[in-house]
DNA sequence: GACCGGGATTAGACGGATCTAAACCTTAAG
DNA sequence: CTTAAGGTTTAGATCCGTCTAATCCCGGTC
């Protein structure tokens, strides 16, 4: 059987792989989990044992497909978990995360069939992640162009934040840079901010590079489905 | 901090010491958390080193004031969750058990005063067991007579099943023995086995007396509050 | 008042997850 | 080609929760 804490490590393996085929660097993991390099390493050893990670001493691992499995049921329980404690018990977008963290690894295919139902079997999350599907697909994670990349008079709409910092997170739902806002961008600074103006407010909202590199926008089409405004 | 494995033995310590003022026996906690006695007795020093339980060599272990605290706040998280798992989520009032007695560990105080406001502050989980309230009051867990000892003709309510078998108590479900059921003791066996006939239907069911022993009935008045009828 | 049976505890070990300190690759710079 | 830097791994230790085997206490029996 997984411990919590495998799931952990293949879910964080999972979250650095995206995008590059690069191998995965020991000490990332380290830093993502807040551990220290041989702990990542001693754990390394363990999954690449039980078949669920590639390895190459090192150079870093990465997912077989069967760790990629591990890793996107995992991954399907904490956007689940994201959307319902949103949807349902009325918490707060930006606080949502670590909740889901801690109950991912402990709830039950039943508990999931359950939410997934009462959900409506949401493809996206709150904060716009994708949800992987009950057969455990494996799931595009890449999300296009970032706020970071826009021009001055580009209208987009916000598809996804992956930044996970409660307070800037509360601070831009606050602001209303959710998921499914539509928005011009007002000024591109060399001073590394982009100031955009929402469309559907009078207000207009200044974030640092450093944010703006979080918010994925894209053109009208394609909306982000399910998952309501948040409060 | 408190381990997961901690607060479940103090939930142990805390079923066991119900009604008698006795100590509680090592090999009895070993038992009902399905380990050796000698991990029981490890994990008592530990305990009584934190001042969660009052020990005495070779007899038993008391809860302390704040070994009953941690545990009453693991029973409120337990019967919370099976309330809600069961009014909300349209769980199974025999599957619940095992669900709680994983998240119980793992829902933040946010999550259970969630929860805790839209169940609208239930005082009885849905096997009519007392929820502790948020101040953590000590909880009269004594629940007066059971089936077993009811006479021929007795009409009764059933107040709490205390059964944490999930085929009995699927059985007593179908059965329509769930508390809040009116009934009528048709027969007391000379063999162990009571029969009443349900007050609403016009069935009647035996049970055998180990089972009757574990269903608590009353009188009309004080009615099991909240916890609204399980599917 | 000695003895015996049964439950409780001590002794010793192990696997999981973590750490620090030391040794080790890899790589890029000189 | 040599070397220094930086990240990686090995070595060795700790703590937690658990086990088995052996020893120990307690209460009742004769």
């Amino acid at each position: 059987m997984l411990s919590a804490k495998m799931e952990d490590y293949l879910k964080a393996i999972y979250e650095l792989q995206r995008e590059s085929e690069e191998p995965v660097a020991t000490s990332h993991i380290a830093e993502l989990l807040d551990v220290t390099p041989p702990t990542a390493t001693s754990m390394m050893e363990t999954l690449a044992d039980r078949g669920l990670v590639e390895r190459e001493k090192y150079k870093g691992v990465r997912l077989t497909p069967e760790g990629e499995t591990v890793a996107l049921e995992v991954v399907r329980h904490h956007r689940l978990l994201e959307t319902y404690l949103t949807e349902e018990l009325g918490y707060d977008w930006a606080a949502v995360h670590d909740e889901a963290d801690r109950l991912e690894h402990h709830i039950s295919e039943e508990f999931e069939r359950r939410v997934a139902e009462m959900l409506d079997d949401p493809t996206v999350d709150p904060h716009g992640d994708p949800i992987p599907t009950d057969a455990l697909d494996p799931v595009d994670e890449s999300s296009g162009t970032t706020l970071a990349e826009c021009a001055e008079g580009d209208t987009v709409v916000v598809r996804r934040v992956r930044d996970r910092d409660p307070d800037e997170l509360a601070y831009l739902d606050d602001a209303g840079l959710t998921p499914g806002t539509e928005l011009v961008v007002e000024e591109v600074a060399p001073i590394g901010m982009v100031t955009v103006a929402l469309a559907d407010g009078d207000q207009s909202v200044s974030v640092p590079d450093a944010v703006a590199r979080t918010i994925f926008v894209g053109t009208g089409e394609e909306p982000t489905e399910s998952a309501s405004e948040p409060a």
